[in-house]
DNA sequence: AATGAATGAGGGTTCATTCAT
DNA sequence: AATGAATGAACCCTCATTCAT
């Protein structure tokens, strides 16, 4: 039959179009929210496909968490603070990681409700630990960078130093919605963005420089 | 007979164990993995009981979501750092805020099951707004006291601080299972409290001392 | 005490307010449909008092028939047409039974119900058989005097005129939303009334009269 | 295997036997009464099944409906009385219309309910009011041919005809109940068929007739 | 005479998944 | 390699009614 490469072709976009459309909808409704009939329907492809593919909707949903990490992974690597003095580096660092995030919201929702799920996917996800963390050896090369040359604090810790970021970072988008109503603050303010971006920059820089 | 007054009382007792025991189901399930049977199974009375009382799975979780909140507020009213200087006040502020949340486990996973549900619920409790905010009044309060004595900037909003602060606290506790999994470190691990409590200690300070 | 008064005041009163509401629940949902928590809602009393009252659901609907039949007996009963003659008074029979049932859907509503209920709860209605017809009796006496003066048939039954007009009639309220619908035409229409009327008289005389 | 034809075939056999069974039930116990379980129970299949092929209760009541109606339109393509004298037409079509009407109770019932559910579901067919009505086109066929021939009146609407004639033979199946009970009649006696079907063909005889 | 509290039994519906080719 | 048909098990919720003074 002439038709196989088409059909390989297909049997590719079929998988990853089955896969962004679970990403969106896993994010949007968490893992319990989510209906294997919705995916099927916003897919061009029935919901049997679902299961010829992926062989069930907690595989699916693995499939769709180590995917988001993988891509996350990849768009840390393009991250370049080489040529910064390390206290300027920090600050980029901290900056990076904060668009990084808003760029990323369904990530960061996926890795909420990962935690509502007490982890319990990711840790099938062995390869996720393998896979080197760019944006922690970035921060530990500054870091590295600072202590020799002085500028910077060598007391500290590079994973506390990303834990800080990124606690601050991932709360503005996974608790707007509570946030933004108890203080009538919208985070997510396209107005606000700079601002919120130099602060968590001021922190750090505050904190690590000396 | 002299059941009489037990079954008055139960009837309290009924309502309140009902929340107790959803509180602990919607935090560790969410919204959509918590089944009504489930909680009734935990109870000593029938699923029937919660549509008397509640009315709804929706309802039973707006009232445990409200209860939560109400709770935390009134945990916040007890503290007191009205007699430390600024610099010290602001460092206790963040410390009792740390303490606060790991204290809390069950408050922080509804806020975060809440974001995943685009904070669909708490839009209804125009309460929560109306409820003044200890945690926000006092930081406001040292603010002030920092901006006329000097010791702390004068540039900074209180919100903003508070932000920081939650931001860090929240994510320890919300986060444990993907940050500890991936780096291999558990944040909630009893030895490492006084180190992170101190972190962030250590942080707003740096920050807003002068 | 001096409210004993008062009570059996209420008491009536309270009775009497439950048949109202509920005969106006049975007739817009039907027996079925009619839930007890409704009815209780439309009320000033709460659902105890129906069981109260009535004993259960059914023996209301019960109570709610006989007391629509009594009705309509009544009202029956203050038809004359002694001072016409046979042929106009068997018009006038025929208009006056259409502008009854017009007059009251609720018992033509229930009526229906009731043969949906395959009259299941009718038979228990001894009382409804013996109260004389006045429909009937009236339609006896017209009969018998176009027989005499030989004005109408006299080969026809009472009932079997009676059936006619009956059907007629009864077809325009209960049947108004299908054949309304499949032939774009309001039985119901206050324009067309007179139409209507004019029509079943038209026919009876058609029929009955030589 | 040869169960394989066996199985494709079911497909069509099982919505069928669930439309048949689902009929049945709606005319007996009226759309509330009709409890889902219940129409399974009758079925080869389970309740499952009811909204695989329907969707909900509602989509199968409609179904119901529809098939009915359809069956009864084709039912009525059957009859023909272009042979007849224009008055012997109209007694005919009086009489074939009682025929049908006795031979159709389930139809009759579920207009019966549809209409105490004030036609609701019946709005929603769209496709009825387009099926042509063969009943109505007979009937302004004869009026017309004795409109011609001077045999009939001239003055009347078809569909006024219409509503004489099966006001009378609707009644007799849809309120056989309260009426039979209340004059102690049975409308569907056997032994008075005849008599009743005369009955409808010399009324419109009378009234039509010039 | 009147009533607030409680409830067992079922109601319609949806879920992720497997059957059978 | 791909798929249309079928399904058991739950799920949330409502019903008429009774309990216990």
């Amino acid at each position: 039959m002439t038709e196989a490469p088409v059909r390989r072709r297909d049997r590719e976009r079929t998988r990853s179009e089955l896969l962004r459309v679970a990403t969106e909808a896993f994010a949007e409704f968490g893992y319990d929210g989510t209906k294997v009939d919705e995916i099927a329907e916003r897919t061009h492809t029935t919901k049997r496909m679902i299961y010829y593919y992926f062989g069930s909707k907690e595989k699916l949903y693995i499939a769709v968490l180590e995917n988001a990490y993988r891509g996350i992974r990849e768009a840390e690597q393009s991250q370049h603070v080489g040529d910064l003095e390390p206290v300027e580096a920090v600050r980029r660092i901290a900056e990076l990681t904060y668009d990084h995030h808003r760029n990323h919201t369904d990530f960061i929702r996926l890795v909420s409700i990962e935690n509502i799920n007490h982890g319990r996917f990711i840790r099938r996800l062995d390869s996720l630990r393998e896979l080197n963390q760019p944006a922690l050896g970035l921060l530990e090369d500054v870091l590295e960078r600072g202590r020799l040359d002085g500028s910077l604090r060598s007391d500290v810790d590079s994973i506390d130093v990303h834990l800080m970021i990124s606690s601050y970072c991932f709360f503005q988008v996974a608790n707007q919605h509570t946030f933004g109503y108890l203080f009538e603050r919208d985070l997510m303010a396209e107005d606000r963005r700079d601002h919120y971006r130099d602060l968590i920059g001021d922190v750090v820089v505050a904190w690590l420089s000396r």
